[in-house]
RNA sequence: GGGCGAUUAGCUCAGUUGGUAGAGCGCCGCAUUCACAUUGCGGAGGUCACUGGUUCGAGACCGGUAUCGCCCACCA
């Protein structure tokens, strides 16, 4: 073996032997458990949060594994439809060509192949990250199976009168030329003005003056609406107002709507073009002026001069012409709240259109009723609240996009634009009994990419089809996903589940934090702060980091600033860190916080506890080699380390049902590093290369190390799969365990035989007492390896056993160099004191030991014990204490009462005899 | 406007039903023939944001304040 633990040289090289040897798929004749992953966009690379959420569903997939469930990780990727078909756009931009230079079909054709391209490549970055995903079952959304699935769905909720097509206001994104639903438009504030128009009354008496914060859109205005009681307009209700520059006779109506204490308490009425005024031109029968185009340029019914031109142009003018005309009242600095497509960043319009929408209160009923009966739960169970509140207001769902890639919509239309629903041409036909020479077109818009996604949990397992894995792995356990997704996905798939498999799509969803960057900031491609868990893994320089940051960059000028970020946070580019390092942080970073700082200084440490795992694993195999079959006697320490192996074990698996990756992997941290490597290995030693132990002593340690290292890298394995599988194989044949793999071996199960109160209490006092001879080294600068010679006051019978018993381990691991014990009356030397219970250690000082340092030691600790003593005596002395708190702490507060008086004695004993010296 | 979350050591974060405030990193000191310097040993470092309350007892429970963050929402 090597000395030092090298990532490079084992990771890639283990996944293929998993893979190869089909172990990813499900094991056995246990119990299902199944997850299914959150598809990534196929287009795409992994990021830092695909590969902190792959790191806890492959810790959960791998220990569920281990318990012998048949578990079953479902991989694929999703077809992410505006993403794609940006991407490929702008590829085929570069080329200095347009999707419509290619025409519908070639250009799916390309989008297809460029798939292929980027598919492959996460797949080899999640095959990088140590999933263990069954690819045999890999998925796609786009794929045959899922594509009938999405048609079946749409087919069956369109005949129930849960899909319908309707005329009506969507947000448009002009860039995209497509519609979007509620939950694809980000709203924010961003500085603007307030316009305030003179409207004048038809009758010539006088105006009305109205506000707006898009002046353009007044050319479609229908109506001014005042509250029905604002006294102030009472007489004008019914009037008509000569809408300028237009010239059109408006009425003003009278609306609940209109806040009087707003403004003028006068509005515009645009129901073309804004969804409130929508609602109040439904409600009044006002007409709908479209005055936009597809662009968002102006159209043919707006006044000549300004046709074609692009809005916030017309915006520009029409504050002009208004102020020509003296009808602009004035203009007001104001914030307003902007809503832009969430891919293309477009400002979105309200716009007229024709869409098909999913009614959705039918479906969310029962959605929201699943959780509110625990059926579902989240994890944390808060996020049931975000959940509820967006399910209780939900509003019908627009699916219909105007793109190219995607799953078309199943319907047709004949020459009259009757529309007919069904699973192709043919089907339709026959359904709708149409003959061949009625002409049909099939509509032209492709389905929200999350439509196919909300199916996912079904349509993988080979729905609409009745397969065995549908009836196996549906439910599934848990879903593993972050609080950004919870309405697009999360919401939906519950929904769909419960729909087309009368059953909840898993039982439990567990929502991470999002992973952000050292400061706090998300992770952008823009903000140039992006790391690839690739670069963590594999290492990389800085001017390649640079270079990888600063490339391809939307906006050019936000390079030097990254650069120089990125020069400052990472001076000498990325160490390589290996995938277990990396996913052992991911694991400690996974609390149940909502973000998450990935630092760098982090990860270094955890490569350092691989490093101590292997280096442990060396040592044990180094130790092992002559281990037989003879008697075996085990000592204290080795029943102790035993015990201790069952407390963690019970740790792995309390942390693990409840999500907490982050205390899991604490426990095993802290009990492989502080308590196997830093004691047990420690008081292995001085069994293994003593004359005085006898061989059953030996083989004892010799059986309790390899057992333990054995299962140690068990109880790892689903957060470091690939260390503890390298490990494995050597420990498992020195240990003489058969099987050809750790990921299918037993994961460790709590033993009620391990508890061990003798050996634990004896091994604590062993600590106790080296802990106390290394304070006393440490604080007084004697060398680690020079030996003490120690004498023992107040010594009882058990701390005499104790100390003949384990003198061999105080020798060695304490460095005592002599144990003398005195009687009670004897005269104690000069010295410098350790305490342990009543037992009081010391080391003569006799040119060791500094006075004056052992006093100002001495005096601390007296101080530390005056503190704890004066806070003792003031509960006790709290007589509401005694009498309410339970018997069991009062009586623990009078120990601690009786432990510091004599601990501080025996200290002021101890200062006293050093006046005495000086 | 409504909802949610955060505030604990220099930094990043734990803190289980209220009962002696913890870890990692960083910092200071000592140590290198020993599985590991990717190490070992010792140490320093906290008014638990503030404020009232409940309680014998509050980092934790309740009310309020401040600061920061997120989500939802139709005030032109």
């Amino acid at each position: 073996m090597d000395k030092s633990y090298r990532p490079e040289d084992i990771e890639q090289r283990i996944y293929a032997r998993w893979e190869e040897n089909g172990w990813f798929a499900p094991q056995g004749d246990g119990a299902p458990y199944c997850i299914m992953i959150p598809p990534p966009n196929v287009t795409g690379t992994l990021h830092m949060g695909h590969a902190f959420q792959d790191t806890i569903m492959d810790a959960l997939t791998r220990y569920h594994r281990m318990r012998g469930h048949r578990a079953l990780w479902q991989p694929g990727m999703d077809h992410a439809g505006i993403a794609t078909q940006m991407v490929v756009e702008r590829l085929l931009n570069a080329e200095g060509k347009t999707k419509h230079d290619l025409g519908r079909e070639q250009f799916i054709e390309r989008v297809w192949q460029w798939k292929e391209e980027s598919g492959g490549q996460i797949a080899q970055q999640t095959r990088r990250l140590g999933a263990s995903v069954d690819w045999s079952r890999d998925r796609f959304t786009m794929d045959e199976g899922c594509s009938a699935a999405v048609r079946k769905v749409f087919i069956d909720l369109y005949e129930e009168g849960l899909i319908y097509r309707g005329k009506r206001l969507v947000n448009w994104d002009p860039v995209l030329h497509t519609a979007l639903s509620d939950l694809e438009v980000l709203t924010d504030d961003e500085a603007g003005h307030l316009w305030h128009f003179r409207y004048p009354l038809a009758s010539g008496d006088g105006l009305l003056v109205v506000a707006t914060t898009r002046p353009e859109t007044m050319l479609g205005d229908s109506a001014v609406a005042v509250h029905p009681d604002d006294e102030r307009y009472e007489a004008l209700v019914g009037q008509d107002i000569v809408l300028p520059i237009v010239g059109r006779h408006i009425p003003v109506i009278a609306d609940e709507y209109v806040d009087p204490e707003f403004g003028t308490g006068c509005v515009k009425i645009t129901p073309a073009h804004d969804f409130n005024d929508y609602e109040i031109g439904e409600r009044h029968g006002l007409p709908m002026y479209n005055i936009l185009t597809d662009d968002a340029a102006l159209n043919d019914e707006v006044p000549e001069r300004y046709r074609g031109l692009d809005r916030f142009v017309a915006r520009e003018k029409i504050v002009a012409e208004f102020q020509e005309l003296g009808l602009l009242e004035r203009i007001e600095n104001y914030t307003v709240k902007i809503p832009r497509g969430d891919r293309s960043h477009a400002v979105v319009e309200p716009y007229l259109t024709d869409q098909w929408y999913v009614k959705i209160e039918p479906l969310a009923k029962p959605a929201i009723e699943a959780v509110e009966s625990g059926r579902i739960r989240f994890v944390p169970e808060n996020w049931s609240k975000t959940y509820f509140e967006w399910m209780y207001n939900i509003q019908d769902w627009c699916i219909s996009r105007q793109l190219w890639w995607g799953h078309r919509v199943p319907a047709w239309y004949d020459g009259d634009g009757n529309v007919y629903v069904g699973e192709d041409e043919a089907d339709v036909r026959k359904r709708h009994g149409l003959a061949d020479s009625v002409a049909l077109v099939q509509d032209n818009d492709v389905l929200d990419t999350w439509f196919s996604s909300a199916l996912w949990p079904f349509s993988t397992l080979g729905w609409p089809e009745k397969t065995d894995a549908l009836a196996e792995f549906y439910p599934g356990n848990v879903l593993v996903t972050g609080f950004d997704i919870i309405f697009f996905w999360v919401a939906r798939m519950i929904m769909m589940g419960i729909k087309f498999m009368g059953d909840v799509p898993f039982h439990e969803v567990y929502i991470h934090g999002l992973i952000r960057d050292q400061d706090g900031q998300k992770m952008s491609k823009s903000k140039g702060n992006v790391l690839d868990p690739l670069d963590l893994i594999d290492g990389i320089d800085l001017e390649a980091l640079v270079a990888k940051r600063t490339a391809g960059m939307m906006q050019d000028h936000l390079a030097p600033k990254i650069e120089e970020a990125t020069r400052k946070h990472f001076p000498d580019g990325i160490d390589a860190y290996g995938c277990d390092a990396l996913r052992m942080t991911f694991a400690s970073l996974a609390t149940t916080g909502r973000d998450i700082r990935f630092d760098v200084g982090r990860i270094e440490g955890y490569k350092n506890f691989c490093n101590k795992l292997w280096n442990a694993a060396r040592y044990v195999l180094m130790n092992t080699e002559s281990i037989d079959d003879g008697k075996i006697e085990l000592s204290a320490a080795d029943r102790w380390i035993r015990a201790r192996f069952d407390r963690a074990t019970r740790d792995m698996h309390r942390h693990i049902a409840t999500y907490r990756l982050d205390l899991a992997a604490q426990a095993i941290y802290e009990f492989t590093w502080h308590e196997f490597c830093d004691w047990y290995l420690e008081l292995s030693k001085p069994v293994l290369q003593s004359e005085a132990s006898s061989p059953a002593q030996q083989r004892g340690t010799r059986r309790t190390l390899i057992d333990m290292l054995e299962a140690i890298l068990r109880l790892l394995h689903p957060l470091m799969p690939f260390i503890t599988e390298e490990l494995w194989e050597p420990v498992a044949r020195r240990a003489d365990i058969g099987g050809d793999t750790i990921m299918l071996r037993p994961y460790p199960e709590p033993d009620d035989n391990a508890a061990d109160d003798e050996a634990v209490a004896d091994i604590e006092w062993v600590r106790q007492f080296i802990l106390g001879i290394r304070q006393i080294r440490g604080e007084m600068d004697i060398s680690p390896g020079k030996a003490l010679p120690v004498k023992l006051l107040h010594a009882g019978e058990s701390d005499r056993a104790r100390a003949q018993r384990h003198a061999l381990l105080l020798q060695h691991v304490g460095r005592v160099e002599s144990i003398e014990i005195l009687a009670d009356d004897e005269q104690p030397p000069v010295a410098a004191t350790a305490l342990l219970g009543d037992l009081r250690l010391l080391v003569p000082m006799k040119g060791l030991i500094d006075v004056t340092a052992e006093r100002e030691r001495l005096d601390k600790q007296v101080e530390k014990t005056r503190a704890e003593l004066a806070r003792a005596h003031g509960k006790l002395g709290n007589e509401n204490f005694v009498n309410n708190a339970p018997a069991a702490v009062v009586t623990q507060e009078r120990e601690r009462v009786v432990e510091f008086e004599k601990t501080l004695s025996q200290l002021t004993e101890q200062l006293q005899k050093l006046d005495e010296l000086a």
